[in-house]
DNA sequence: AGTGATACAAGTATAATACAAGTGTGCGAA
DNA sequence: TTCGCACACTTGTATTATACTTGTATCACT
């Protein structure tokens, strides 16, 4: 059963990323060749591979690599929760305080509103803490807001606008003591924050979030569609100095 | 598949800014003599740009850029250097070494090949470090690259093909032993960490890089224009939980 | 059934060539 | 000066040839 074992050969070699996604593979004669088997060997195997989908071919042009196996693992992912219930997970909101506080400054200066309603609380997955999230609402929408509400449902289904998009700034930081007790981890560690302005439609903003993770479990992952800016020499585009 | 190749070197020096906007390009036998190739490729690679509307042709005038080569909105923020010359910082790029390595395996998943360059610098903004950056590139492109060539130039300046994107990966770690020396940070002390894979306008990738940031100092900036994704309510979007 | 060897059909990319048709330039004639 | 035209050079298009690829079939051997 040579074939198989050139199937299994091949199929690892282009999951290594020895032939680049999208590009082509060697001809079924080189193949032949390679590894000494006939072109009818070879393309029984590459036939297999075609069948599950790992690469396929064009008469005349060659066989190339279906779709990058490694993208594919990254590929557009969901909302967290999506994810995390694909995987078998178990979300999970708990909310530490709700209230009206006077506005920090960096959020009064984005909703303009000097009372807000703030919501604080921590995402568990499968129980384990992943994040601490505060949340700023302007009042006009806070009123509306039930706690309960707030705990079932998401934000942006609350509410009474459309959302049109959102900044959001990426640091680093490290774990503050409330915040490493809250995530279980040690005082001092490294964490994701990130701060998000949400806007609707109009941009005008409607809410201040921040999010606090723990960096040994999650990264974030952005995409870079056209790369005008792009210069991997300097800096990863969208990074911003700060004082 | 040559004439990929062809387009892929003419839009790079399009939009290096070769040929000024309006003028003429060399005419197609210039083309296939420079190239080496036939007529047919040549046309064939021009006929793809003129696809994308980068470029244009008239019969009996000849190839010109388009009147708009789509030069995207680099407005919004530009590299980091011109962003920190526009302060007037002085931007410097310090090579801590360069030469061929045996790819990780991370590395080798993305960009196939085995053996690679690895360029690894730290970046200066007014004599401060505020970056460690590590660019890996398949061994077909790092042949023709010299350390000097890097130091003075951004690397999608000197790589022959043209760039499409690109996906990065930003976490949060804790400081090593010779990060923090670089950096002029203590050690264990939080860092951005982003890895980035940089690809061509096939998708194909052509260059893996990892950017070490101190967090004081530095923080990303996402636009999420629509919000289809967007919870508020989760996490910011984009963001991947680990393990 | 699996494998090898061979042959041929059909598709693709490229090269070489030819010719039609449009554009710009320079020169000579009015 | 200005018009007209040949000339060189350009792109647009087509044809032919070649080398290489996959697709498919056949026959033979184990």
């Amino acid at each position: 059963m040579r074939y198989k074992e050139i199937a299994g050969d091949v199929q690892r070699r282009v999951e290594a990323g020895e032939f680049a996604a999208g590009r082509l593979l060697p001809s079924e004669a080189e193949l032949a060749r390679a590894y000494d088997a006939s072109r009818v060997t070879i393309r029984k195997a590459l036939e297999e591979l075609r069948h599950d989908g790992l690469v396929d071919a064009r008469q005349g042009f060659g066989w190339f690599v279906a779709a990058d196996p490694v993208r594919q693992t990254l590929g557009r992912l969901g909302t967290i929760e999506a994810q995390l219930e694909a995987t078998g997970a178990v979300a999970e909101r708990r909310i530490l305080d709700f209230g009206f506080v006077k506005a920090p400054r960096r959020v009064r200066l984005h909703l303009g509103d000097d009372q807000v309603l703030r919501v604080r609380r921590i995402n568990l997955a499968d129980n384990e803490p992943f994040a601490r999230v505060t949340v700023w609402v302007p009042e006009r929408f806070g009123r509306v807001l039930s706690r309960d509400a707030v705990s079932a449902q998401p934000f942006y289904e609350l509410l009474p606008v459309a959302l049109g998009g959102a900044t959001q700034t990426i640091g680093a930081a490290a774990a503050s003591a409330e915040d490493a007790e809250l995530l279980a981890i040690p005082v001092g560690s490294p964490v994701l924050r990130c701060e998000r302005v949400t806007h609707d439609t109009e941009r005008q903003p409607v809410l201040v979030s921040e999010h606090v993770f723990p960096a040994h479990r999650s990264e974030f992952v952005v995409e870079l569609p056209n790369v005008e800016v792009d210069d991997a020499s300097i800096a990863p585009s969208g990074l911003r100095l700060v004082d």
